[in-house]
DNA sequence: CAGTGAGCGAGCTTCCGCTTGACTT
């Protein structure tokens, strides 16, 4: 028997058919081994070394610390016990740099003992198949080089850099090669949005007929110069470059009064063929467009839904990079558009379509309909979903369009003008555009980003007219028109500026756009993206101190670098170090520690806010926040960064975001408001302007929300603190508060914390007194109770007990304290286990120079 | 960012790129 191992559990099924006897098709279902994820991923073994936390010895010529991962033990022992049967193994991943770096893992993973032999196709027929087993090749172990600098090199960027944004901005922030100069994008178009200044200009709209037939067009000229158009006016607002002339609202309204009477007439009539070409077929990052703006998809569903029409054998493999059809989808497509559009819309020679992406790698075909034969929309529809459905038809029309021929036409521009009251010479221009055979259009229509351009790609029929024709005016509007900043980016078109820029591959597209918002990078409202304060922030750290890493060639210089490597013209372990170490330049690692000593958090923090003297705008542990002297002011999460104008900055000052009046106060006859601190909601008696001190506040029980605490419970709330009575040894008055930690009484300096909140209210002077005599404890823990006793450490031969603490259950041997792990339960952890966390533990301590508190029984004895 | 009294066990977060399922309700 012959083990076969390809990628994808689907391919695995199909290929299987065509191999038949004598095979074993199984799938890898993608890597197989990857460095450490998280801490937990780490052997014990490993945990001591300084690099553990890298996964990459980078002091021994950056050695890679590779692990299976947990969900890929089962795959791997299913493929050992089939290799044990097999005689021969075909190691079938995709021909490209991550399908040649997974056959070369599961050669060092499975150590077969058979012959092994590496095979490729880029085509999923039966021919393709059998030809590619005939003719198998070594594995490359340049190519597998080159994936492993590109792995270790996106560790190091990624596991260096994020640990300074914990530090200077938030923890749990990211960096790395592809997400942040997506982040970049985001916010570079946000800060244009912030920078744009708006321009109003004029013209006119005229309707004027020839023969009886209406037709509008614009006012172009004035005098023999060119009336000025968006394109004209500059982000400032101002007009730029000169030759044109910018008309206001009053001038538009004068001349439109002016012309009223005037005769017009034809110019000039400009005809010109027009011819377009079909869209090449879909490769992932266009379909994850088009489904975008035709079916309103996210990326991550366009994907879903794409994974299930191809699981089901309905479409080819969907994460490609490549628009080329094999020769059976070209006939298909022929095939199809014979059939159903006739022989006039299929070219007489294939259509071929190379692809011009960076970094293409080309390993699969375009995406398509499957087979032999292109099953047709209605044909799927009745055995798939809704989502399905769609997608599919997409994919097909798309495919089938792209083997039809060009829509062919006519375009034509006509001219027209008069002559004013006031001897002034007025032109006006149109446009239209007739199709005489419509060839691929008959299939699809691409849709677009900018609903205007689509409105060019319709049909616009003008009446027939000659030079020199008179006109009739019907009538003449003055237009206002304003120039509008550059668009937010959606998620089509992030990611084809993604794509164009060579950064991510069509795997990752869905992630990258799901990493920036799962990190707090980015938001959607509607279908745009929107950067946070705190992407402000981060990029800002990472432009003055990254500025190589966030650069938007980086990926795609890394890319030549790994094709030396990959040809071999360069080599690992030389490029990681410059890389990180430096070499002529700065290497990674003093740039990051040159970072951690210059930058400076409070200015990272502090976003550029124009117009705004003395005015901050700054990102902040709770959240974005204005500051204007000592006054301060929160920034609404969701406020677009764009629309935090002055004036709305004005506002938040004015009146600061979630006070509510909840009434009066009976007593003092001051307004009650509800607020939200920075220690959460409070209620507060209210001060007059003039008043001097503090006005009286009380923080919110924790069963009260904000937007439902009464003025009832307010009043309550602002009782506080109550008298409970006086200590019958000292004469020291017993008060009953509420506090930081929650609800506690107080004798001198002396206190105690309460139970519950209901106390406050209820306890006595006798149970006080007694709870005074109990030693302190934290809030809902019965006096330091185990959870568990697991025995004896063998070690110390002290008892070790498991406790739950503020940081979760941890195990405790009276003496040194260690946390259960993210692998440990409390139900399951034994003392083998508890023993070697300790001594970890123990470990860590003295290397950190700290005191090693021996347990109870080793201190006695 | 509103201001009021503890005592006590840290350890982990993070990268990019391949590929699918899932202890249960």
């Amino acid at each position: 028997m012959k083990l076969v191992i390809v990628e994808s559990p689907a391919k695995a099924r199909t290929i299987a058919g065509y191999l038949g006897e004598g095979f074993v098709v199984e799938s890898s279902i993608g890597h197989v081994r990857d460095l450490p994820r998280s801490a937990s991923d780490i052997p014990a073994s490993y945990k001591g070394e300084s690099w553990a936390r890298l996964g990459v010895d980078t002091e021994n010529d950056f050695k890679p610390l590779y692990v299976v991962p947990g969900d890929k033990k089962k795959q791997i022992s299913k493929l050992k016990k089939l290799l044990k049967e097999a005689d021969e193994l075909y190691l079938a991943t995709d021909e490209d740099r991550e399908g040649e770096s997974i056959a070369w893992h599961l050669y060092e993973v499975l150590s077969p003992r058979v012959p092994v032999k590496r095979m490729v196709f880029h085509e999923i027929t039966p021919d393709a198949i059998r030809q590619s087993v005939s003719e198998p090749r070594d594995l490359d172990r340049r190519l597998v080089d080159a994936q492993e600098t590109r792995r270790i090199l996106d560790r190091l960027v990624g596991y260096e850099i994020s640990p300074v944004l914990w530090r200077l901005v938030q923890p749990r922030l990211s960096a790395g090669r592809v997400q942040s100069p997506a982040v970049r994008i985001v916010v570079e178009r946000e800060r244009e949005r912030m920078q744009f200044h708006s321009a109003e200009y004029w013209d006119l709209e005229g309707t004027f007929s020839a023969a009886g037939e209406a037709f509008v067009a614009t006012l172009s000229a004035l005098d023999g110069v060119r009336v000025a158009t968006g394109k004209d006016f500059g982000a400032d607002g101002a007009a730029k470059g000169s030759g044109h002339v910018v008309l206001d609202g009053a001038e538009a309204a004068a001349l439109a009064a002016d012309l009223a009477d005037s005769d017009f007439a034809v110019r000039s009539v400009e005809r010109k063929p027009y011819s377009r070409k079909p869209y090449a077929p879909f490769r992932t990052s266009t379909l994850q467009q088009e489904a975008g703006r035709k079916l309103r998809f996210t990326a991550q569903r366009t994907m879903r839904t794409a994974q299930r029409l191809y699981e089901s054998g309905y479409i080819t493999y969907m994460r490609t990079d490549s628009t080329a059809l094999s020769e059976a989808a070209v006939a298909a497509a022929r095939s199809q558009i014979s059939q159903m559009y006739g022989a006039e819309y299929m070219p007489s020679k294939p259509r071929v379509y190379t692809s011009k992406v960076k970094n293409a790698q080309e390993a699969h075909e375009a995406i398509r309909p499957a087979g032999d034969e292109f099953r047709t929309p209605e044909a799927v529809a009745r055995q798939v979903e809704a989502d399905e459905a769609r997608l599919y038809e997409l994919i097909w029309m798309r495919a089938v369009a792209s083997q039809m021929r060009d829509a062919k036409g006519e375009s034509v521009q006509v001219r027209l003008g008069g002559v004013s009251a006031s001897d002034r010479d007025a032109e006006f221009a149109t446009s239209g555009k007739v199709i005489s055979f419509p060839g691929f259009l008959r299939a699809y229509v691409e849709g677009s980003d900018d609903p205007d351009a689509e409105l060019e790609d319709q049909e616009r029929r003008l009446p027939a007219m000659a030079e020199g024709d008179p006109l009739g005016l019907e009538r003449l509007d003055p237009k206002g028109h304003a120039t509008k900043p550059p668009a937010r980016y959606t998620e089509a078109s992030l990611v084809k500026r993604l794509e164009e820029l060579g950064i991510g591959r069509p795997s990752t597209y869905a992630s990258i756009i799901s990493t920036i918002q799962d990190r707090g990078y980015v938001w959607k409202k509607g279908s745009a993206l929107i950067p946070t304060f705190t992407a402000f922030a981060t990029v800002r750290l990472l432009e003055q101190h990254f500025g190589d890493l966030v650069d938007y060639g980086f990926t795609a210089r890394m890319e030549q670098d790994l094709d030396e490597i990959a040809g071999g013209d360069g080599e690992m372990v030389p490029y990681l170090s410059a890389f990180y170490f430096g070499n002529g330049h700065t290497g990674l690692l003093d740039t990051v520690a040159e970072a951690l000593d210059k930058a400076d958090a409070r200015a990272v923090n502090t976003i550029p806010f124009e117009g705004g003297d003395g005015l901050e705008l700054r990102s902040g542990r709770y959240g974005p926040y204005l500051q204007r002297g000592e006054e301060r002011v929160s920034v609404p999460e969701d406020l677009p960064p764009d629309e935090l104008t002055l004036e709305v900055a004005e506002e938040l000052f004015a009146a600061p975001s979630g006070d509510r009046e909840l009434g009066t106060d009976p007593e003092s006859g001051r307004t009650v408001m509800a607020k939200t601190g920075r220690y959460g909601p409070y209620v507060q008696l209210a001060m007059e302007e003039d008043e001097k001190g503090k006005p009286k506040t009380a923080s919110l029980f924790k069963s009260m929300e904000l937007d439902t605490v009464t003025l009832e419970d307010a009043l309550t709330l602002l009782s506080l603190p109550r008298v409970v009575g006086d200590d019958p040894e000292s004469g020291e008055e017993i008060q009953a508060l509420n506090g930081r930690y929650g609800p506690y009484i107080k004798k001198g300096t002396d206190s105690r914390s309460l139970e519950t909140e209901e106390q406050l209210f209820t306890i006595t002077l006798e149970e006080a007194l007694h709870v005074f005599t109990q030693p302190k404890r934290r809030r809902g823990q019965s006096a330091s109770a185990p959870l568990r006793e697991l025995g004896i450490d063998p070690d110390t031969g002290c008892a070790v007990v498991v406790k739950d603490g503020r940081f979760g259950p941890y195990v405790t041997d009276g003496g040194v304290n260690a946390s259960l792990r993210k692998e440990d339960s409390v139900e399951r952890i034994d003392i083998d286990r508890a023993a070697q966390l300790l001594r970890e533990r123990r470990a860590k301590l003295e290397a950190q120079g700290k005191k090693v508190k021996p347990c109870p029984k080793a201190q006695n004895g």
